[in-house]
RNA sequence: GGGUCGUUAGCUCAGCCGGUAGAGCAGCGGACUUUUAAUCCGUUGGUCGCCAGUUCGAUCCUGGCACGACCUACCA
């Protein structure tokens, strides 16, 4: 904080140098920053009231409205000037003129910069070209803005502002503002569909001792008192699963998750992941659920199933496609045949040739695991959930009753991306001590991310688990696919950047 | 990590095949009592991302660096 009322001189352009001179002016007079105006209207609410009203009409029975909001347009013409006020719901018209409110006030207001901060009060009328507006009586800046806004038809276009500077984009750009409330839309829609199912809602820990619930490189820190290295989490799974053991049979939480890894338009470092345990459940009850919930929201949120992203449309009122990894590398790349994809050889020279990274020691479910990722899952466009995926990529999922090789897991692919995953739980606690033994002897054998063992969790298991089916939702991407943003840090008020300077 | 493109006034952008820069908006001054990105007249404002090199001379050419966007690879 600087001193107060002591003009601060920086090294600055001169625009603001005249905005300051105009603030320091304000300050000899009056309070700068006042906070004594209340409004008494929204500017929308007021144009959803009265727009249907005629000129007469507003004229026989006056309105007397106070609204306060940024100037954002302004136009001056001698003893009358007009100001467009927008504040969280809109804009609306001022009128102001010697007339109305004496040129005293007209002329103070003649010198207010695009950007102030004005309370208004006056009478509802309508223009001559029918624009409802209000005819000022009482005018105050409420708060002086020392720096110009951007330009005001083109607004700002440069994405690294856009990001850093969410504030003024959000200022100037109706689409932002729109995308953001969609999002808040989105979540609680969600939140609704849970609530209405008698699900419980919970927050889980973000610092974990040991970091679980998904395969991904965390972020550390360091407990001082405690003297322990913390973990912010990679995913809530087995807290939300200790749940489920206490007896909370549906329980669901939207948080953050952190990732340690690379940033990129479909990944921020923290991201926001919707997770949610059901008891006495299983995975394909999971997927109806899924798709239930995707159609609630999408009707909530936008009114409509039908989605257009970049371009392209879809429905997602039509059932979900549901196919095994293998069939979906046939349905785009019918060349495949059965017998290649069954083949270990084969698929070991296929991997090479396309240049992918793969680990070679996987066994055939890996192996077409990671053919899949490479060569089909971008075409997914169309929502299609994937199942029968292998136990040795899913450390955390029930195997399947007939073939203990793969496990009762999805996950479901829209606009080529996934977007969320679930599975039955892995309830047997041998079984899951062995899996988390397997994935400290990958640990140990170098793969970064591969799963700590942790013991507190198979002890819980230990308890008894009821049979459960769980899921994640990255929120961040559903949001991506319903705002048609191409980009994962157009749905992130403050997405990661690098330092500035 | 690799590739492509970008960085010029507060903002949106031109421009210069090397002779140190322009427009619109915003600002300032003036005209204008129903404008709609108001209009009209006048006008202020720039280390052309940073550092080197080449050159008589670099915003422009070369090299490096920084930052960003997009694509690409790994992770959701």
């Amino acid at each position: 904080m600087t001193q107060e009322n002591q003009p601060v001189i920086y090294d600055e352009n001169q625009i603001i140098a005249e905005r300051r001179a105009k603030l320091t002016e304000i300050r000899q007079t009056n309070n700068a920053f006042p906070n004594t105006f209340r409004r008494d209207h929204l500017t929308s609410e007021l144009i959803k009231q009265f727009n249907e009203f005629s000129k007469e009409q507003l004229e026989e029975q006056p309105t007397i409205v106070k609204i306060a909001g940024r100037m954002v347009l302004k136009r001056v013409m001698g003893k009358a000037s007009f100001a467009t006020i927008q504040d969280m719901k809109g804009r609306i018209q001022l009128y102001i003129s010697n007339d109305h409110t004496g040129e005293p006030v007209h002329a103070a207001f003649k010198h207010y910069d695009l950007g102030d901060i004005l309370g208004a009060q006056g009478t509802l009328f309508k223009t001559k070209t029918g624009e409802l507006s209000i005819r000022v009586t009482d005018l105050q800046l409420l708060t002086k803005s020392l720096r110009p806004l951007p330009e005001k038809f083109h607004g700002l276009a440069d994405q690294e502002q856009k990001y850093r500077q969410r504030y003024l984009d959000l200022i100037t750009n109706e689409e932002t503002r729109k995308v953001f409330a969609i999002r808040s839309k989105v979540v609680q829609a969600i939140r609704e569909f849970f609530v209405e199912r008698d699900y419980l809602e919970v927050e889980t820990p973000m610092m974990h001792s040991i970091p679980g619930g998904a395969s991904a490189r965390p972020f550390s820190t360091h407990h001082n008192a405690l003297d322990m290295a913390l973990f912010l989490r990679i995913a809530p799974e087995l807290y939300l699963k200790r749940l489920v053991i206490g007896g909370m049979e549906k329980v669901f939480e939207i948080n953050r998750n952190f990732r340690n890894e690379g940033i990129s338009t479909r990944h921020n470092p923290e991201f926001t992941m919707l997770e949610f345990y059901e008891a006495y459940q299983d995975f394909t009850y999971l997927m109806d659920f899924t798709e239930q919930m995707l159609v609630h929201v999408a009707k909530q949120v936008l009114g409509t199933t039908h989605i257009t992203y970049q371009g392209k449309t879809m429905d997602l009122s039509i059932s979900f496609m549901r196919l095994t990894i293998t069939q979906a590398i046939q349905k785009f790349h019918p060349d495949y045949t059965t017998e290649q994809l069954n083949d270990r050889d084969y698929l070991i020279k296929k991997l090479q040739a396309l240049n992918t990274h793969f680990n070679p020691n996987d066994g055939i479910g890996g192996l077409q695991l990671s053919l899949f990722d490479e060569t089909t899952e971008h075409l997914l466009f169309e929502p299609t959930f994937i199942v029968d995926y292998p136990a040795e990529v899913s450390p955390l999922a029930r195997r399947n009753d007939n073939n203990p090789d793969i496990t009762d897991r999805f996950e479901l692919y829209i606009a080529g991306r996934e977007i969320a995953n679930g599975f039955s739980e892995l309830n047997d606690p041998e079984d899951q001590a062995a899996r988390f033994q397997e994935q400290a002897k990958a640990k140990d054998a170098g793969d970064s991310e591969a799963m700590h063992y942790d013991a507190d969790y198979i002890r819980a298991l230990e308890y008894g688990l009821p049979p459960t089916a769980g899921e994640g939702i990255g929120i961040d991407r559903l949001v991506m696919l319903l705002t048609d943003s191409p980009s994962i840090r157009d749905v992130i008020l403050f997405p990661q950047l690098r330092q500035e300077d």
